[in-house]
RNA sequence: GCCGACUUAGCUCAGUUGGCUAGAGCGCUUCACUAGUAAUGAAGAGGUCGUAGGUUCGAAUCCUAUAGUCGGCACCA
């Protein structure tokens, strides 16, 4: 029999007979590490304990409680609620199932009526019971033919199998029922204990919209029961996080179905801090050499006919409207044209390049009803944008010049947890795309170039580009865990072909010039939204749309010394309210808490007569005395920091320090 | 847009198999209390039960349509 060399992690090599198993591998290990296993990795590829092996390579057994057996544990999970569904419905047909870090789910399709979440817990018992009767799962595999049989008519199941390319059809068998392994699972489900069924959504088959929808089946899985407790806690406390809860508990903003979807309104607190950031980022792009400019919100549609936009997202558009003379006018969907009239607006010298305009620029979408979220996804949003449009060989310092002022303002804003991703155009489907190919490599190797010289780290999403060119994203998560764009940079040398920009350059000839596309702090809309998730509500005092609180031991007696001290707070800037309700005083601090005030400050007899005032900040139990201007340069202090306490070199602030 | 669920007072929610003038807590108003660091007590106002049809002696409750919201999917310049 031919022998298989493998290779262990530690750099140890062994040899076996050929159609050794993982299980076996790990057995002549240690009885205890074959007790572990629940799967392995034969050359970075994940594989079950019990595929007889053809092959050698490096092996990693893969234990019980590691990263990675989670995924193990869960794809048991799908293939057996998979096992459930089947037991329960004899018409029904599944589609995808799979396991990652977030879960398992398993698609399904039912004839007459969809599963409903009415059923989870039916469903959860009968996995429970399976898994009490007989946890094994047995291998079995099929011809392609009997695979086919086994699966009945499925349409789902047969092309899965179809896609298969080889005649040899993995089946899980779990209590007696055959199931199509879409992932490695453990020889035994007797780990699979702590699981939950969460939800049940629509997905399309094969993820296009062109398919029928299946009934989704979400869950999650894991080897201990406090983790499991830990997970659903999570997920309830992601929900009082979401800024829609928030919005409305702390009245920032609101949507009314009579105005219409995804149309905000800001009522006064949400609009405080909206001015903030709109302040806070004109100032730091002033400084960073950008001019403001203020450019209609109406066009006429040829201008986006010009540029792109109509061809490419015209169903995301709002109709043009038909004026009398029979001219077309359309809502901006985007202000890169609006920009672009800046630019031509006169004849452009090489050196005013690179020349950086910026707007917070109102854009009207017609975004999909279902894709609507309260501050997240709206139809009416204002865009910290900004173009820059530069020489060809001022790209790359013009890049890194952005960069710098996306992290100052990450730094500012505390924002540390995003990924970089640099997003290719679709190789497979390059319809979707300006078609240059020559300028697409150019443009991809350049801003991959940048970021390697820069060296920083990122991930490549081909697919992800916007139709004129690549871009780097930064990538965050939202309460809900769902991954969104906070800042981008596009590179764009389409634009400037469509309308014909140019520069006369040093030679006195006609250059064209390349355009930079760069957001920030993304929209008002989603940076707030951002915002309110990031900081729970709890705003940093220079964002916060109440930040001092005065509550008078009691009005009558103290009310005027509260509102002296307020007048004095609003001449210097802070926003400051005294409480004359006339309530109790623990009444009204309970309430200064409750709406995340930074500073509560209490004032009776004893401070009138110290000429003091009694502070308590958000979240802290205990008041301190202090003077009147001790308090005052402590709130400016923590104003002017961006209330951070570690506002020292520690935290990078540049690319050069990033390095 | 698609699949499913949901929509009752300003907010958060009850409301049994269709059956009297639709309830609670918070908030709001009034009165009393004149207060020392997370809710003083009492009383009161406030709802054509998302909207439009329908079934029924009778609809918040059942049916249809429509709008919006939520969970996902698709989309996201």
């Amino acid at each position: 029999m031919a022998k298989l060399s493998f290779e262990f992690p530690d750099g140890n090599k062994k040899e076996f007979d050929s159609g050794v198993t993982a299980e076996d591998i790990a057995k002549s290990i240690s009885v205890s590490l074959a007790k572990k296993a629940v799967a392995a990795k034969l050359d970075g590829k994940m594989i079950d304990l019990m595929q007889p092996l053809d092959q050698g390579g490096k092996i990693d057994i893969i234990t019980s409680g590691s990263d990675e057996s989670l995924q193990i544990l869960r794809q048991g999970a799908a293939q057996l609620l998979e096992t459930a569904v089947k037991e329960k419905y004899h018409d029904i047909r599944i589609g995808e199932i799979s396991a990652d870090k977030d879960g398992f789910f398993v698609d399904t399709d039912k004839e007459d009526r969809q599963v409903s979440s009415d059923e989870l817990e039916e469903l959860a018992s009968k996995m429970k019971k399976i898994i009490k009767n007989n946890a094994t799962v047995n291998r079995v595999y099929l011809s392609k033919d009997d695979a086919l049989k086994e699966v009945d008519g499925d349409p789902y199941q047969a092309k899965l199998i179809a896609k298969i390319d080889s005649d040899n059809i993995l089946f899980y068998s779990i209590d007696g029922v055959k199931t199509l392994a879409q992932g490695v699972v453990a020889p035994s489900l007797k780990d699979l204990k702590h699981f939950k069924l969460l939800s049940v959504a629509g997905a399309y088959w094969e993820g296009k919209s062109s398919n029928p929808m299946l009934q989704r089946i979400y869950g999650t899985a894991f080897f201990k029961a406090d983790a499991l407790d830990e997970d659903l806690k999570h997920r309830k406390e992601a929900k009082e996080r979401d800024h829609r809860v928030i919005g409305n508990n702390l009245d920032l903003f609101f949507v009314d179905p009579k105005v219409g979807a995804g149309l905000p309104y800001w009522m006064p607190k949400g609009a405080t801090i909206r001015r903030t950031i709109e302040r806070y980022i004109t100032d730091k792009e002033i400084a960073h050499g950008y001019q403001h400019v203020y450019t209609p919100v109406l066009a006429n549609l040829d201008l986006y006919k010009q540029s792109g936009h109509w061809d490419h997202y015209r169903d995301d558009m709002f109709p043009p409207m038909k004026m009398d003379d029979d001219e077309m006018l359309e809502l901006r969907p985007m202000n890169c044209p609006s920009h672009i009239q800046i630019y031509n607006h006169h004849i452009r010298s090489y050196k005013e390049l690179p020349l950086r305009i910026a707007e917070l620029g109102m854009m009207h979408r017609y975004e999909k009803s279902g894709a609507l979220s309260g501050l997240q996804r709206v139809r009416e949003m204002t865009l910290n944008d900004g173009h820059t449009f530069v020489a060809p060989d001022q790209i790359q310092e013009e890049f890194k010049k952005i960069l710098n002022l996306m992290m100052e303002v990450y730094h500012d804003f505390d924002i540390n947890n995003y990924t970089f991703r640099l997003s290719y155009r679709d190789p497979k489907n390059t319809k979707k795309y300006f078609d240059d190919d020559a300028m697409w490599n150019k443009a991809q190797t350049m801003l991959k170039g940048a970021m390697d010289d820069l060296g920083l780290d990122y991930v490549e999403a081909e697919g992800e580009a916007a139709f004129y060119g690549p871009k780097l994203d930064v990538q965050t998560k939202t309460a809900l865990g769902n991954e969104e764009t906070l800042s981008t940079i596009q590179l764009d040398f389409m634009l400037p072909e469509r309308f014909d920009l140019h520069y006369v350059g040093e030679d006195g000839k006609e250059h064209r010039p390349v355009m930079i596309h760069r957001g920030i702090v993304s929209t008002m809309e989603r940076f707030t939204a951002y915002l309110i998730e990031m900081y729970k509500g709890a705003f940093p005092t220079w964002l916060a749309p109440d930040q001092i609180q005065i509550i008078p031991v009691s009005d009558d007696k103290h009310g005027d010394y509260a509102r002296k001290l307020n007048e004095k707070f609003r001449a210097l800037k802070l926003r400051s309210n005294v409480d004359e309700r006339g309530e109790k005083m623990g009444y009204l601090i309970r309430d200064a808490q409750t709406k995340k005030i930074p500073y509560t400050i209490v004032v009776g007899d004893d401070e009138i007569k110290n000429n003091t005032v009694s502070v308590r900040k958000y979240g802290e139990d205990n008041s301190r005395d202090m003077s009147i201007d001790d308090f005052i340069s402590e709130v400016l202090h923590d104003i002017a920091t961006y209330s951070r306490n570690d506002d020292d070199d520690s935290k990078s602030k540049s690319v050069d320090k990033v390095k």
